[in-house]
DNA sequence: CGCTGGTTTGAAGGTCGTCAAGAAGGGTGG
DNA sequence: CCACCCTTCTTGACGACCTTCAAACCAGCG
């Protein structure tokens, strides 16, 4: 399989695209480049920024606290994008590190308004895809602000299975998974102590378990009855 | 001065409009319409919805959820564009009312794709607008899940007054804020009653004042330091 | 082999939610 | 005009959830 097939692949999936608009969106991006896990590529504050796609492996984007503590956003995976928002800002908005070694492409910024611009159908696909990745900001939002510790963390988890699922990544025995506890703390909201014991208490009911990087659901319909998951938001 | 004046300055302070790009911007909307306080003008899930442009008055953004709670997403206020992000997907993510009685216009997706096909330079515009308001969410989402009660109501109360002092609503003895402590709490992930004991603490340290939907901040330098807050992403 | 970072568990304490109740203000209908 | 809502604001007492502090264990890695 292509390296940026998955991203293609998404926008494909909202609005068919044409050999031309095909070939537009890969001209956009920069060659393929490896990076090392725990690489930040983008820092908040800092100016003329680029966006990537990630072509391969687990990152997040995440904002800084003055206290030292910070705040995961998001975790974009295999054929997403990340900071088309911060593209029109004159300072990114946040900063952007991948979580294992991956695989990303550039995209600056005068690409993707000339692609805009040039091929308007493939403009709305990349507008779409954006609003997807805010719609899920606005559910993380609502996660940490208006559930428990427990619904929040298997809200997580679900939404991670249905994202993965659909991209291929995740199959009825369970999917790859290499975020630790600080990290999930930093995205949930909590002490990596608590998410050790959250995770234990989910355990210990039989709805899932995180073991050695793999996650597996064993109970989908109590996990979804007990997080108040409802996917609306990540459908194409 | 004219009802859609807020909403044209703020794109043309981004990026200085054309009399022709005006033009256009002015017939994506449609006429003016009062509503009254507590209107709901978009559910969560309905298909087709249109955005709004917030012409006068204060609304919110949010998301029910189905234990009964309700978590609010963002407080446009006039000259605020509501709904941009829900025009590509299928359906809207959130839900939106209005918090005073308010003036709207509605602009509906197909008009706003045309304005961004034929005035490049005014989608780049909205485009930006919008990028800001994801940076609010974003920045709210770091409020509610790296900062305690207290420094999270300092950062709310600052971003306000930044706000609206940009678009003149705001001066030096206060500006109005017609938010009850239920409200707020569905905005900071609290209940109505610890936001009363925070408000009174804020209160008693000499920090600032919520009396009668008005809000006077009295020493900005120390709520500054409490909150952590750094307007940067509010930033034209 | 020691170091570093992750996982796991226990104990104690603080923040915030829940329950309860009184006071004040605005709107409605008698 | 007044009685009767309903919503908001306010305060107190109590308890739960989550954090903090502390420590042991383990794996990977220089």
């Amino acid at each position: 399989m292509e390296t940026d097939t998955k991203f293609e692949r998404k926008l494909n999936a909202f609005l068919p695209l044409s050999e031309d608009e095909r070939k537009c969106l890969a001209e956009m991006q920069s060659p393929p480049r490896t990076v090392k896990r725990g690489q930040q590529l983008t820092e908040e504050g800092q100016t003329g920024q680029h966006a990537f796609v990630l072509l391969v492996g687990w990152a997040c984007s995440y904002k800084d606290l003055p206290n030292g503590s910070r705040q995961i956003i998001s975790f974009p995976v295999s054929g997403d994008v990340v900071g088309l928002r911060s593209i029109l800002l004159r300072t990114a908005d946040h900063s952007f590190s991948t979580l294992t070694e991956a695989t990303v492409s550039l995209v600056n910024a005068p690409n993707v308004l000339r692609c805009i611009h040039e091929h308007p159908r493939l403009g709305a696909a990349l507008l779409w895809s954006a609003s997807r990745d805010e719609a899920m900001v606005v559910e993380h939002l609502v996660n940490i602000g208006r559930r428990s510790a427990v619904e929040r963390t298997a809200h997580l988890f679900l939404e991670f299975a249905e994202r993965l699922l659909l991209i291929g990544e995740a199959t009825a025995s369970g999917f790859y998974c290499p975020l630790s506890q600080p990290v999930l703390g930093d995205a949930l909201g909590l002490t990596p102590i608590h998410v050790n014991r959250i995770l234990r208490r989910l355990r210990e009911q039989g709805l899932m378990t995180l073991h050695d990087s793999w996650v597996q659901i064993h109970d989908y319909r109590e996990m979804k009855k007990l997080s108040g998951f409802q996917g609306g938001y990540l459908e194409i």
